[in-house]
RNA sequence: GGAGGCGUCGCCUAGUCCGGUCUAUGGCGCCGCACUGCUAAUGCGGUUUGGGUUUAUCGCCCAUCGAGGGUUCAAAUCCCUCCGCCUCCGCCA
């Protein structure tokens, strides 16, 4: 949710975002006459009320026919207020759905445009030449043992699948590798709750435009996850932080559960997409000044952990149309994929400003005033299932042997995969 | 799944039976000031959060006692639903 103070004040910086993303700028006007339809309703009930408050305290004083006289008196403005409340209520309630409909304000230099319009910040590495046919990652899987996609789709259908031997044992090592990156950074490690309340995945910014996408138990009101974004997003709802000494980093650990429901036909063969996977993943709270340099941070963290497993990637700078809700900006670092001949998404990171916080009322003392103020939240990937992708793929020798890059032997106990 | 207990403005706590003087008590912590070689101690004042009003300060007003409804002129207090925590029993990774 983006701030109403914000929108009052400067409402042409709304609607130039909201251009930007490729969105209706036309909801800023409605926001500005929502908010005064709530406040001359409110101011309303206000008033009524303080009145109604006063002769509720002569009520309690007064005796016999003035007692009555009064009770006769308030009993009418009781039912006024009470339904001066009711439109004050439903006033808040339309400002409130307008208001999250508005997407986080772009941060400056953000690529205008949807989905194609990126733009390359930089590239990394040299794609690998074979001088053999190069396997796709599901034939290295399959030789190797690692990956058994049949049997995946036998127990959970299709996009499951299962990691077995030592595919099992490297993404142990991946997402391990990744943890201990943080640890060694100053992240608290976190194991997250993957089934999360509504408030929470909404708070996060995931049900708005993307309901779809994500798995609902009906019976329990609750949301499987896609990220532990979303569980550390929440976990200091409703908190004040005190962000004085520093940001405040968390690394979840978590399985991470997406429908795909709009993504029929693609990326259907291997792990590339599937419905379920397990990921490493940085999460900040830090205060919105800082939030930008935190951003190249947790950027950095992710090329370091690219660097150590030894992958050709570029980094894009996402345009503004493919943002999604609540990031300002968001860079991807995407791997080579040789058999694809194309880079493919193995981390996102996101500034998500204010947003995420000012929906799950997570603040710190205002450091240059009174009260409190909306912190903001980041997040970044380390690992995921899908890296074992561009590992097996790169790292593939001509014998059909897969060697391992060298910052992973150690958590791996290996330095080359073998097919059996 | 069953039975019982509990949830008050950072932490602890009074208030709930019996609705109105609750503008929510007290302690701890914290902040400010005073006093004192320094510190400590002591004294005084302040200290939920959100919103409205105000150029701003001061102030005033509204909401907020786990959440949401209801009863009532009036709800921390009575009723209903839900959530969370604790204890015990049962069942089970």
């Amino acid at each position: 949710m983006i701030d109403i103070k914000l929108l009052r004040e400067d409402p042409e910086r709304v609607r130039a975002s909201q251009r930007a993303r490729g969105e209706d700028d036309g909801i800023v006007d409605a926001i500005v006459a929502a908010e005064q339809a709530h406040r001359s309703s409110l101011t309303e009930f206000e008033r009524l009320r303080t009145e109604q408050k006063s002769i509720g305290k002569q009520v309690a004083r007064a005796q016999g026919e003035e007692k009555q006289a009064l009770l006769g008196q308030t009993k009418e403005l009781a039912a006024r207020v009470r339904q001066l409340q009711a439109d004050a209520d439903a006033a808040q309630t339309e400002l409130g759905d307008l208001l999250r409909q508005v997407g986080n304000l772009v941060e400056d230099g953000v690529p205008v445009g949807g989905e194609d319009d990126y733009t390359v910040l930089e590239t990394v590495g040299e794609p690998p030449q074979f001088d053999f046919d190069a396997k796709d990652h599901l034939a290295l899987g399959e030789s190797l043992a690692a990956i058994d996609m049949e049997r995946g789709a036998k127990v959970g259908g299709s996009r499951f699948y299962f990691l077995t031997g030592v595919g099992a044992r490297l993404e142990l090592a991946l997402l391990n590798m990744g943890m201990a990156q943080a640890v060694e950074h100053g992240f608290t490690p976190m194991i997250t709750p993957t089934l999360v309340k509504t408030e929470v995945m909404a708070g996060a910014g995931f049900i708005d435009k993307h309901a779809d996408e994500v798995y609902r138990l009906e019976a329990d009101d609750l949301f499987l996850t896609g990220t532990s974004e979303v569980a550390l997003a929440g976990y200091h709802a409703d908190e004040i932080l005190d962000l004085s000494a520093g940001p405040r980093r968390y690394a979840g650990w978590s399985a991470c559960y997406r429908r795909e429901a709009g993504s029929h036909g693609k990326d259907t063969r291997g792990i590339i997409r599937v419905h379920q996977f397990h990921k490493v993943e940085m999460f900040t709270y830090c205060r919105v000044e800082d939030a930008a340099a935190e951003h190249q941070r947790l950027l950095a963290w992710e090329k370091e952990m690219l660097a150590k497993v030894e992958l050709p990637y570029r980094v894009i700078d996402t345009a503004a149309g493919d943002l999604g809700g609540p990031a300002a900006r968001k860079f991807d670092c995407e791997a080579w994929v040789p058999t694809q001949g194309r880079y493919r998404e193995l981390t996102s990171t996101s500034n998500c400003t204010t947003y995420q916080a000012r929906r799950l009322n997570t603040r710190e003392r205002d450091p240059y005033g009174s009260g409190t103020r909306a912190v903001a939240t980041l997040n970044g990937t380390l690992a995921t299932t899908r890296w074992i992708v561009a590992i097996l793929e790169n790292h593939q020798q001509a014998d059909g042997s897969v060697r391992v890059p060298t910052a992973l032997q150690p958590f791996l106990g290996l330095d080359v995969l073998k097919p059996v």
